[in-house]
DNA sequence: CCGCGGGCCTGAGAGC
DNA sequence: TGCTCTCAGGCCCGCG
């Protein structure tokens, strides 16, 4: 599910009540995530101070002050709700006050402040670990990871030399974390249809024969930025499972142009064309075959 | 090294 | 109502 606009809306939404702030207590209802918990996992956050809470791609990363960082993602269908204030309760069983599904809370973070942080995961795909900070650079999860996507490093020059002498086709380029990091299936769609590319072609074609990036390549990047900004500022894309921290929905799916719109019409003006679907690599792709070339 | 397909899980929705 | 089938925002792994 979430992708780089919701995972830096749930970030954002989890900085004022974890960072700063010590964890009192964290239970582990359920330790078979995508990978089981590390042994020592409960003991290593137990009375820690997170110091800092980032991301990096999809990966929330919260720096503790023993000097271990704790590594979160949420693969499809993870998300984390807050709940403050629970001062001079003591759950022995936590259950959350208002709430439809809470079945599937498997991690949650009881803080010095009485606030109550829960990660929700139904699938399970998503998973904790916990990495000493000064390894952090040789950490596999993170190690082959492309630039960000809103970062400096990430501009036309750079996206055009990754995708140079790539056989692959342009979105399977954009869904590679090691091109770049935090896109995924919507929002490589939305993209690539803001810049009228087409998800077929051929992912080298971004760049000239010496390297320059092509006016496309500049499209693309373009449109990247416009795209993953406006869902931030929505909140995320809610479809199914994405919630903010309080439990209130992204709204930006409102805003999307191709994603889950077949049938409809493309919305570049004056293109008349319709939205298809097909599938590449497995996954659904949504655009105008009129408007993307 | 690269690209592709399968698999990991559960739940929602469509069709019968 | 209830069963079966398909699909879902991610990513790792093994194969050719």
């Amino acid at each position: 599910m979430p992708e780089l606009p919701e995972v830096e809306t749930v970030r954002r939404g989890l900085q004022p009540v974890m960072e700063g702030t010590k964890i009192a207590r964290v239970e582990a209802r359920r330790g078979d995530l995508r990978f089981p918990l590390q042994k020592d996992f409960l003991a290593r956050l137990d009375g820690q101070t997170i110091v800092g809470l980032g991301r990096r791609a999809k990966y929330i990363l919260a720096d503790l002050s023993s000097g271990d960082v704790l590594l979160m993602h949420l693969g499809m269908s993870g998300s984390f709700r807050v709940v403050e204030g629970m001062n001079g309760q003591q759950p022995g069983v936590f259950h959350h006050p208002r709430s439809e599904d809470r079945a599937h809370d498997h991690i949650v973070f009881h803080m010095a402040s009485g606030a109550i942080v829960s990660f929700n995961d139904p699938r399970r795909f998503g998973y904790m670990k916990i990495v000493r900070r000064e390894e952090m650079e040789q950490e596999p999860f993170l190690k082959g990871l492309g630039p960000e996507p809103l970062g400096n490093a990430f501009d036309a020059a750079m996206l055009a030399r990754a995708c140079a002498g790539k056989k692959a086709n342009l979105k399977a380029a954009l869904l590679d974390q090691r091109v770049v990091a935090g896109l995924g299936n919507i929002y490589v769609c939305e993209a690539l249809h803001r810049s009228h590319l087409s998800p077929k072609r051929q992912a080298s074609t971004l760049a000239q024969r010496n390297l320059t990036p092509t006016d496309h390549a500049k499209r693309l990047v373009g449109a990247i930025h416009t795209v993953l900004n406006a869902a931030i500022e929505a909140g995320g894309s809610s479809l199914r499972d994405h919630r903010r921290t309080d439990g209130e929905l992204g709204y930006f799916q409102h805003s999307f142009r191709v994603y889950d719109r077949e049938g409809e019409k493309c919305p570049t003006p004056k293109c008349g064309g319709v939205i298809k679907r097909f599938t590449q690599g497995g996954r659904s792709t949504f655009w105008c075959p009129k408007c993307q070339k």
